[in-house]
DNA sequence: CCAAACTGTCACGGCTCCGTCACCGGTTTG
DNA sequence: CAAACCGGTGACGGAGCCGTGACAGTTTGG
């Protein structure tokens, strides 16, 4: 969500090659409808777009019941403290001046997808009678606590921080693996298998996508 | 309660956008008459503030009858990490460490208001056989005295005033050794079993999680 | 100034967990 | 309708994790 095609390419290019999903948009207009249709996981957004002004995208993303929730970052040309200010209290959550170097934002990026913010507002998930509690590192179904392992505790927080929406085999090995390398691996399968044997009942709620990925499903 | 003009006005400005009411003090010795006439339902107090130092203050309030329960949140730099368990001791309820983003800090107070029961630190921590008295640096099972070295104390209270949580290797090198490198050490495991071998039939409420960390059962 | 206590690191070994493979039934494709 | 594709399943060997004992450097106390 950038103004200079240049930019918005070195940006996307360093982002993809750490391993993140990135999806641009032209302007403003266009960047809010993005962001409510695809809630992605966070927003790098510059104050200096066309059609509807940088902050008052993040005015409005603020006030959006979905997607207020979704971590932002700022762009902006001038090192100005009114800027800064102003952007921190419509609710960004970190901002970069330019010029920064690419290394500078994906670290910031990480930061934010790794912070306490995440973790404070997901810190519980309950579907029904199936409920992760996070920081206990706990999974209980029908108030049972269940036995998972590390990894089978991290995949289903992830599938079911996303619910709803299809994870594909490579995100899922980055995102719980840390396996950058897009060699074909049946691992991805093996755990959903085990993960379905310890649910038990609550196995429904994960759902095979054939040809694309898994998916925790929505209510 | 802060130091510096422009984050106190960031602060305020986010906690009032989020629907609270706010209260601010110059230093620590106003902070405490505001506190103390007011009886706000929550106290955020900056560690470096002029006239009392933010750890008094936050010892006078605990001390004081009415004041005493009110949740306090504490502000550090990033460098004085000591300050940290210090302050648990002392009873702080929970910690930001600058920078930070405000809308973390408003996600933390909105947590704290919700929740109470869950995160009220006492001066006392008592389970079954087991009593840790953190004012005196004690520990006691079945009202027999247990001999624990410094380190085995604080790690043992910082595992018990998060119990329920589970805590990283990371987390408990941070908080008890004041550790920041993320090299990899055997020091926590040993100092987990060293405390297993003193608590002897208390041992059972430390649990290993595998591939995690270690966490204090609860009830 | 010495002895005792405390602390961090290391090596070892048991045990759990994890990644991979082969196989097979079901589904899609041409 | 056959061939290719895909994902579920069971099994297995290696890797990684953690408990344990030992030890050297440092601190404490007499």
């Amino acid at each position: 969500m950038e103004d200079e095609p240049d930019a918005v390419e070195l940006i996307k290019f360093n982002l993809k090659a750490a391993g993140y999903e990135v999806v641009t948009a032209a302007d403003g207009d266009e960047a809010l409808k993005k962001a409510k249709s695809l809630l992605p996981n966070l927003i790098i957004l510059d104050l200096m777009i066309p059609e509807v002004d940088g902050l008052e995208v993040c005015k409005i993303l603020r006030r959006d019941v979905r997607a207020s929730a979704i971590p932002i970052i700022m762009l902006t040309a001038k090192a100005g403290e009114v800027d800064r200010v102003l952007g921190l209290e419509l609710g960004a959550d970190d901002y970069v001046t330019k010029p920064f170097s690419p290394r500078e934002l994906v670290l910031r990026v990480k930061r934010l997808l790794r912070g306490p913010a995440e973790n404070l507002e997901t810190d519980q998930i309950t579907l029904n009678e199936l409920r992760l509690d996070i920081p206990r590192h706990q999974a209980l179904v029908k108030g049972k606590p269940i036995e998972l392992t590390a990894t089978e505790f991290r995949l289903l927080t992830v599938l079911a921080q996303r619910r709803g929406r299809v994870q594909s085999r490579e995100r899922l090995l980055h995102d719980v693996w840390d396996y950058d390398n897009l060699i074909d691996t049946r691992t991805v399968d093996t755990h959903v298998r085990r993960l379905r044997e310890k649910l038990g009942p609550a196995a429904k709620y994960l759902d095979t996508v054939r040809g694309v990925g898994y998916r925790f499903v929505e209510e």
